[in-house]
DNA sequence: ATATATTTTGAGCAATTGCTCAAAATATAT
DNA sequence: ATATATTTTGAGCAATTGCTCAAAATATAT
């Protein structure tokens, strides 16, 4: 007796994840979800509860996404501080290809509902983030890639915050040259904390 | 016969500057101009045209302080590496005083109006900073601080990203210490680039 | 005191906001 | 084919948006 919905529920999501990231929580208004996710106001309400809520649906998708694709540059390369600069280095093609946006969505959120409640949920993906970096350059400790009197809590906060801010750079008017050019001098410097 | 202003334009102004800041444009309404600023919309729209010229004019302020003030940063110090690095030091210190907002409000505007027409002002702006940056690493290879094969104009770059990067981070719930000690890191690494 | 030039007020408008809900549509099980 | 459970539709609501404008208030010059 069941009955499926219509719309595909990731595909749906992908469609209001691009909106959303691109204009923002506020300047997205239910006209633009209806015309994006070719939805009519009731069926995105029974399907997602609120705009609030369908929101808060693709932060976390796009936090998940976020995690799996630093996991899978980690494992790519057996030097954990050689995986941070090729993350870096990968950072530096955001403009190669179109996207809905450059700067990270949980940055442009954080800073969009300021540090109270609203943003409770980007903040707490921003820290997944930090925990894996900072996991990843202990893993440098570790293997003796990085000096021992060397804090990789520091590092791993440092690195965050060179990633937010090489992704802010990232939104304005720079060419694809410039932005690799930026891209790479970080990541060179997080090889050169390499023990020689 | 002419008749002054009630409100002070400069102090209104900086009440405005406030508020937008903490709040971003879309999300500050008519209403709270009203009320923080204490004027009926008559008279705001008066004075300042519409709520999109108030804002442009507020930026245009930030702007200009924010220059000023790395000037001043700067000319204190004779080393320019080292004026560059005080001025890390000083963003280290963006929570020890109760402010509307630790992120740059250009970088807010950037991320939330988007790189279109709207955010023009905002990156003429983050352009004049990042200028002024690579002026002051040209003239430390000038003083023979920095290595001549050193390119001031990819460090002020970076530097730039550095700022956007620890002042969206100083966004985040984080305590005084932690930001300190991030800027600090940064700081130090800029006084490094200095040849021995 | 009076005239003049300017500012301020605040009721209210057209458009848009997020959202609801009864009715219609539709996929499944029998 | 029929019944049932579920989804979808879209008209429309209450609230809010940025803003206008005629009337009132007020500071100055004479």
């Amino acid at each position: 007796m069941p009955r499926h919905t219509l719309h595909n529920r990731q595909e749906t999501l992908d469609k209001a994840l691009a909106l959303f990231w691109r204009k923002g929580f506020k300047a997205t208004s239910l006209k633009d979800l209806e015309d994006t996710l070719d939805m009519r106001p009731g069926s995105i309400y029974a399907s997602f509860g609120s705009k609030e809520r369908l929101f808060q649906e693709v932060l976390q998708r796009y936090g998940r996404q976020g995690l799996v694709e630093l996991e899978r540059t980690l494992a790519a390369n057996p030097s954990p501080l050689g995986g941070l600069a090729d993350y870096l280095r990968q950072l530096g093609g955001l403009r190669d290809t179109p996207r809905p946006c450059h700067a990270c969505m949980l940055v442009k959120t954080l800073l969009e509902l300021g540090p109270g409640g609203q943003s409770a949920l980007a903040q707490e993906l921003l820290d997944s983030m930090e925990t894996r970096f900072i996991d990843a350059f202990e893993a440098a400790r570790d293997a003796g890639e990085l000096a021992p009197e060397q804090d990789p809590e520091r590092l791993g906060r440092r690195f965050q915050a060179q990633v937010m801010g090489l992704r802010a750079y990232a939104e304005r008017k720079i060419d694809r040259a410039t932005l690799h050019a930026l891209a790479d001098d970080m990541a060179d410097d997080v090889e050169r904390l390499a023990v020689a």
